[in-house]
DNA sequence: GTTTTGACGGTCT
DNA sequence: TAGACCGCCAAAA
């Protein structure tokens, strides 16, 4: 059996896009670094997986700030809708002041809180 | 078992 | 400054 077993990053991803505080943005290589995953891919590609969860997917952005993932939800708009009633004002599909918003995982968190 | 795709990022030209 | 290429890891076909 599995005692030790360290979760995978799909389950980090979740921990992590679900932390991010209210009003703030992240960007998928953020957490692929904070969680040491290598490579930003794995976070989007884990997100696609669990975009049936309740998770805050939305505040989840590529380095650009664009909604590249607003296609993958029911609607194209929900992702700038929630944003933008969090206070995040959203410009053809991209955020504005984008590195305002930016939220630096690790910031209020610890890894050591997901490794574990 | 191999190949292609994927909600990306960084670096090079 | 802008555009293009490669690299990361994993899952599905």
């Amino acid at each position: 059996m599995k005692t030790e077993k360290a979760p995978s990053y799909f389950d980090m991803v979740y921990a992590v896009t679900a932390s991010i505080p209210f009003g703030r943005v992240t960007n998928y290589g953020a957490i692929a670094d904070f969680l040491s995953l290598g490579s930003a891919r794995m976070v989007g590609w884990a997100l696609n997986k669990c975009g049936h969860l309740s998770i805050p997917a939305h505040r989840v952005v590529n380095r650009k700030g664009e909604l590249s993932g607003r296609n993958q939800f029911p609607t194209p708009t929900i992702m700038q809708e929630l944003l933008e009633q969090e206070g995040v004002e959203i410009k053809d599909n991209k955020i504005v002041d984008f590195k305002t918003h930016f939220w630096h995982p690790g910031e209020y968190l610890k890894l050591e809180e997901f490794i574990r």
